[in-house]
DNA sequence: CAGTGTGTGTTGTACAGACAAGTTATATAT
DNA sequence: ATATATAACTTGTCTGTACAACACACACTG
């Protein structure tokens, strides 16, 4: 038996909100108040809850406006390609080059699996991120099976993985490791990028921790920098 | 007439004591009851505090035991190469190939430089970081002169220019934007970092905020990650 | 018409108190 | 001597209240 925070259940009350869009991205949530009289507690209370869900990074206060739901994964401090996600700077487009199926695990990963993620066997796909029409960023993913079912990319929202697992999975992105190494451009990195074999590549290896036990999702991405650099930013 | 709020007067009496050592790391802070009487207030005030020191990373909380002083930086999702900062898997070495000196802005730094930056002159100095006695990383940092005092590297809180500002000058990180790049070595780079011109290197520039208004660091740094791959982790 | 208050609603800060829940050392019982 | 209970102390949750600071719309005033 375990004990039910008051504070929590507001919170998931309206992280779930926010995620299924009842309460949309540049909206207002309704004043502390209010949700002090429909939960029936204080605004302590009511304000601990909001206060989760600032550092979640799923809301902004305004002092004396209100709270505002902002879309999440801007402030993640994710790495970026410069411009992409939201801003108009560029187009971007991404094309699945590998439809999700179902195959072992591949020995490229670097990171760690734990036992469950071994015994699993595991979704892989493939992407190309195109900016103005050219590709720039080659990306292979993995998940493990037992965790989450393969989703097909025509299901995705908005073309969006990430979009996918939080407004139909209910999946947050709670952390990532990441490696670094920049290569030389192998043959079929150069083909699908349509660059010379050997130009520098900024290779990243990711291990995204999701608010799923045991689902971590695995990432290779192979990116050519020499136009757009790769941006990342973060504030305490 | 500025309002001081009484929060902010005990979280920066605490921030103080920690960043001068008299808190040490590791150590317990004074329980919130002994804060309330120490500061003629109430629990709710003292954990406000505690809670914006715990957002900024200087203590962790331990339910009935107390507040812990963390060692900072080690959770700031900084760019780190793999084993570095405080662990002892590698040897790590730092040396200053060019002392701070008084220069003009470098042309090469990719952010745009405030008008109070602008208009001063800037520290340079450059460092290379040697793994197992082999050079990884070159780096050069800039800062306005106007801003901090050139600080002797042999001034340096554990040959560490970031303790420095912390013990030395109560500075911290609060943030950072990053651009990363892979690149062939230059010649200058071949020669610092004893490897071939061409070999692909990974240029990150940084500019890190700084809680003293308008100190912005900036960094050039030239990575090899043939053997040693670029860590970064961050969590919610 | 432009500028100024003013009222209402919002979030921010602070007070005072109560009990729950986790940690640790000490005293007690076996 | 070894468990076990207890007490003291810690942080966590929650109630209830009051006023300050900020945003905004609206009426008022010059």
């Amino acid at each position: 038996m375990k004990k039910i925070k008051k504070y929590h259940q507001i919170q998931e009350y309206i992280k779930k909100r926010i995620q299924t869009q009842k309460y949309p991205p540049d909206s207002y949530l309704p004043s502390e108040n209010e949700f002090c009289v429909q939960f029936g507690t204080t605004r302590t209370t009511v304000r601990k809850a909001l206060d989760e869900l600032l550092k979640e990074g799923f809301i902004e206060k305004e002092h004396g406006k209100g709270s505002k739901v902002l879309e999440r994964g801007k402030y993640l401090g994710l790495l970026s390609v410069k411009g992409f996600s939201g801003s108009t700077d560029y187009k971007v487009k991404t094309k699945v080059t590998e439809e999700p199926k179902i195959v072992e695990w591949d020995a490229s990963i670097v990171f760690p699996l734990s036992e469950d993620e071994k015994n699993s066997q595991c979704v892989y796909f493939q992407r190309v991120r195109y900016i103005d029409d050219k590709p720039v960023v080659l990306e292979n993913n993995w998940y493990a099976l037992n965790a989450l079912e393969p989703i097909k990319s025509d299901e995705f929202v908005e073309g969006s993985f990430f979009k996918t697992l939080s407004q139909e999975y209910l999946i947050e992105i709670m952390g990532a490791e990441q490696e670094l190494r920049s290569v030389p451009a192998t043959k079929e990195i150069a083909e699908k990028l349509g660059i010379a074999v050997g130009v520098p590549i900024l290779h990243i290896s990711i291990r995204f921790r999701t608010s799923r036990p045991n689902l971590n999702l695995y990432g290779d991405l192979y990116c050519n920098t020499t136009e757009y650099p790769i941006r990342n930013s973060y504030f305490l």
